[in-house]
DNA sequence: CTTAAATACTTTAACGTTAAACAGTTTAAC
DNA sequence: GTTAAACTGTTTAACGTTAAAGTATTTAAG
C-alpha cells in the first residue's frame, strides 16, 4: 500500500469521525432543546448554567470565549435572555467598553427548571452509557477540541 | 453519597460531554467549510461525496435520512447544488412522488477539488491523532449516535 | 499630547437548520 | 372503486450561527 492510498483512507476515516460528531451534536442539541421549558434555547440555557457553574458575574466577551462563539452570537443570546428578564446587562463602571452581565433570581429559577426538565432525558442516556465510559471519552474529545482551538488561531 | 447527588454529578458530566461534542462540531465544521473551494458548504460537499462513497443515484429522502437532516433541509441543499450545476434533479419515472438525483461531471470535479482543498487540514490533524485512536473513538461515537437516533423516534 | 493599534460590543446579511403547513402521489383497507 | 393513511417533496417563518463592517473605548508608541 503506497502513501497516497493511505492518505485517502485516513481522510475517509476522518470524514466519518467528524460526521458522527456533527450528527450527534445536531440530534442531541435538538432533543435537549425540545426538553427545555418556555422556549428556552440550548444557547440560552448554557449561559444560565454558566452562572451556576462558574460565577455570578461575566462580560459578554468572556462568555463568547467560554462557549467558542463569535461576539455577535453572544450579543444575540444575551439580548434574548435580557428580554425574558433572566439576566441583567449593565455598563461596567471600571471599563467603558465592557459590559457587566449578571443572572437574575428569575434566571436562577429558570436554570433549575431547565435542569429538572432535561433530567429524564439525561437519566435515560446515563442508564445506557456508564459514567466512566463517558468521562473517558470526554477527556479524549477535549484533546481534539484543544487541537482545533489552537489550530484555528495559527 | 446519596442517589440525588450522584445524578447531579452525572448530569454535569453529560453536559460537559455533549458540550465538547457541540464545540468540536462547530469548530471543525467552520474550519472545514472555509477550506472548501468556490463557496461550497459542508452540507453541499457531503452530498457530492456521498455519490462517491455510496452510489450514482439517490432520492432526496434517502439523502436526508443518510445525513439525519429534515427533508426541508435537503431540499434546500439540493437546490443550491443544482443551481451550481453540480447535480441533476429529475422526476423519477418509476414513482411520481420521488425524484431522482444524480451527480454531474462538474459535480465530480468539484468533489475532487474539495478533497484536495481539505487535504492539508486533514493531514495535519491525522499527524496529531493516530488513525487507530480515531477509529476506536468513531466506533464509540456511533453507538451514541445510534442511541440518539432510536430514542428520537420512541 | 497625539495618534495608531488593540479591544469590546453591536448590527447586518447570508447560511443551514428545524418545525409546521402544504400539495401531490401511492398504498392499503373496506 | 372509494377512501383513508402513509409517503415524498416543497415552502415559509424563526432560530442561532458566521463574517464583515461599524462604533466606541482603552492602551501603547512616538
Amino acid at each position: 500500500m503506497n502513501k497516497t492510498r493511505k492518505t485517502a483512507e485516513d481522510n475517509i476515516a476522518l470524514f466519518t469521525y467528524f460526521n458522527e460528531i456533527a450528527i450527534i451534536s445536531q440530534l442531541a442539541g435538538t432533543m435537549f432543546e425540545r426538553s427545555l421549558p418556555d422556549g428556552l434555547t440550548s444557547s440560552q440555557f448554557a449561559v444560565l448554567n454558566w452562572f451556576f457553574r462558574v460565577g455570578d458575574e461575566a462580560s459578554p466577551s468572556r462568555l463568547a470565549t467560554a462557549f467558542q462563539v463569535t461576539a455577535g452570537a453572544m450579543t444575540n443570546t444575551l439580548k434574548k435572555l435580557e428580554s425574558k428578564g433572566l439576566i441583567k446587562v449593565e455598563p461596567d463602571s471600571s471599563s467603558g467598553r465592557q459590559k457587566r452581565v449578571t443572572i437574575t433570581a428569575q434566571g436562577r429559577r429558570m436554570r433549575d427548571k431547565g435542569i429538572a426538565s432535561a433530567a429524564p432525558l439525561l437519566a435515560e442516556f446515563a442508564a445506557s452509557f456508564p459514567a466512566d465510559t463517558i468521562n473517558r471519552q470526554t477527556k479524549e474529545l477535549q484533546k481534539v477540541r484543544q487541537y482545533l482551538d489552537e489550530y484555528r488561531y495559527r
